[in-house]
DNA sequence: CCGTTCATTCTACGGCCGTTGACCGGCGCC
DNA sequence: GGCGCCGGTCAACGGCCGTAGAATGAACGG
């Protein structure tokens, strides 16, 4: 117990090793993506031998697979209000501490197909939370634009830092982005509910007259 | 007969070959990303060699950036509801016909630095134009965010085709997102932030130069 | 009709990558 | 204290890729 700094058992030093590659790989993969992403990198970025990283994760994908594990933060029940707000505090949650799994994921999403998956599974839950919260029949199109939204606003911060974005606070994106989760989380302000079908409407809305 | 369907000319066959490799090119780009695209696998879809797309183009880079070229499509002055109508407009024409070369730059920009730079610069007009119109201070982020929107939609929709958002009609999409860009273009309604525009008359003349 | 140009192909080189299997040396159990 | 397990390294292989350059044969200009 006591001698824990002074020699390392072996079980700890394989687990140290395992963590410091996998440290290295949600960083080289969240910098570069799947592809460019290369196990002599991220061995070399850990300390170790390639044949090592082999050896502790099978494969690059298993690596990969195991990098970008990320806990899928579940919304709270509630009105679609809530929700809304609530997914609003999640958005705030990821643009304080970027957590670099998931940016790896996001990274690797458009090349990689089980990257894809992944970003899909992991944006499930939310998905059918907001789904069940709005309450009009378009919901799951709603709840989509929703996490449409949240993602390219990520992505467009951290993964290509566009400098708008980048550089404003997280309080000022959501404060601004709540008008737009409520548009779409509720139905129009004037009708509470009702089947409301996508509009058949055939009257286009050309102009915008702004009172 | 006519001797041009049965002999064509070398520099139409020159230009056939080129237009049959770029048009390829587009294709697997925007299917699988710089990366992963390998100009063998674009010289055989066209039905050449590869060392024929190399003496045409040069390189890799090179074919990759003829076949990134994308108009920049320009937005029309006006106010910000009009900006932000404008905004929705053009969407809904990326929606309805798909444009592959700009699909390859989305596709390949998270993994790429020219094809990042590519996104940004074919951005940048649409951004100004809209930063412009919009009349608060923190014009620039809300542009910033209306963007991030329309990437995040579209890339959800025709990259990664999640269901909800690749099924829905554009008309549709755009109906619910009419709410949030004109919340993210104009002010808060209930206050005009140090009176907004003291002239009523928009600017006069549809003015083709801005600066 | 001949020499040249040029579209196109073929072959090959060098490099990087994922992956493998042999090998080594110290920890840990009996 | 000896021996086996195991963390870790090393060298190598096969494959794919971007790219270069020679070779070929048909179109073209004079």
């Amino acid at each position: 117990m006591t001698e824990s700094s002074a020699r390392p058992t072996r079980a700890q030093q394989r687990r140290r090793s395992e963590e410091r590659i996998l440290a290295e790989a949600r960083r080289i993969f969240a910098e570069l993506g799947y592809d460019r992403t290369t196990i002599r990198a991220v061995a070399s970025a850990a300390g170790v031998d390639a044949g090592l990283v082999m050896h502790y994760f099978g494969s690059k994908d298993l690596l990969f697979a195991r990098a970008a594990e990320v806990p899928a933060d579940e919304l709270p029940g509630g009105t679609s209000e809530e929700v809304a707000e609530a997914l609003l505090t999640s958005l705030g949650r990821r643009l304080n501490d970027e957590p670099t799994a998931s940016l790896a994921v996001l990274r690797s999403m458009l090349t990689n197909a089980d990257a894809a998956d992944r970003f899909r599974a992991a944006g499930e839950p939310q998905l059918n939370q907001l789904t069940e919260a709005i309450p009009t029949s378009d919901a799951n199109l709603r709840a989509s634009l929703l996490s449409a939204i949240v993602h390219g606003v990520i992505a467009e911060r951290y993964l290509l830092r566009l400098t708008h974005l980048a550089d404003a606070s997280p309080e000022q994106i959501i404060d601004l982005l709540r008008p737009c989760f409520q548009s779409l989380a509720t139905p129009p302000p004037t009708e509470p509910a009702g089947g409301q079908q996508a509009d058949d409407s055939p009257t286009p809305p050309a102009s915008v007259k702004p009172r």
